[in-house]
DNA sequence: GTAATACGTTACTTTTCAGTTACGTATTAG
DNA sequence: CTAATACGTAACTGAAAAGTAACGTATTAC
């Protein structure tokens, strides 16, 4: 679990899975409902994406007769954000001031 | 600059590359200093990574002499956060109540 | 019970990306 | 001024990952 951040990283690094974890913000969505937002993929590729969002957690899917619904974890997003956003928050000002100092430098 | 994003993500999802930022949180550094930090690998793969993040921003580097001093720059990782984390930060509360619910059903 | 629906598995191709090798340039210490 | 230092560029290799194609299974509607 320590370095499972590094695979949480990795599956948030591809656009298309940043947008199937976008759709789930609004709710849950079956299999077929997510492959139907991708029409220039083909539908193994999309699931592939999927594959690999709940291998680490992003996404949570449960059996519903012939459906597979699938509904979103935000929990690895937090702990990306305890980890790797948060420390350097207290430099976004910092980072501004030595960007005005450099302005003013001219 | 609008879907640079695409690129700030992918330049995050390296372990490598994530080190460098973590050690450029301490301050600016050297190419070679961070260079012989990575013991594993050549030279150049480590200056490869540093290029990647000069490109989209996370690493600045300014010329002093021979020497190449890099620092960072937090601001795209802000970007990374209003964008992806903070939007999902409201759903870590509603998560944890929907496995709550979860286990109560057991 | 059969046909359509929803999803899965496996094998393959293609592309992307990390890393190395080899060669080269600019800067500075002595 | 020459030798070591600090860094750069370009071409190649290997491995991982994205995507496709072909075939298969379970479920439900009729």
């Amino acid at each position: 679990m320590a370095e499972d951040l590094d695979n949480i990283w990795k599956a948030l690094s591809d656009p298309t899975r940043r947008t199937i974890l976008d759709l789930l913000r609004q709710g849950p969505k079956t299999t077929t409902e997510i492959v139907e937002v991708f029409t220039d993929m083909t539908r193994f590729a999309v699931m592939k994406h999927i594959d690999v969002l709940r291998d680490v957690g992003l996404v949570i899917t449960r059996a519903e007769g012939r459906r597979r619904v699938n509904s979103l974890n935000a929990v690895p997003i937090r702990q990306i954000y305890e980890r790797w956003v948060s420390p350097f928050a207290e430099l976004w000002s910092s980072t501004l001031l030595r960007l005005k100092d450099d302005v003013e430098k001219r």
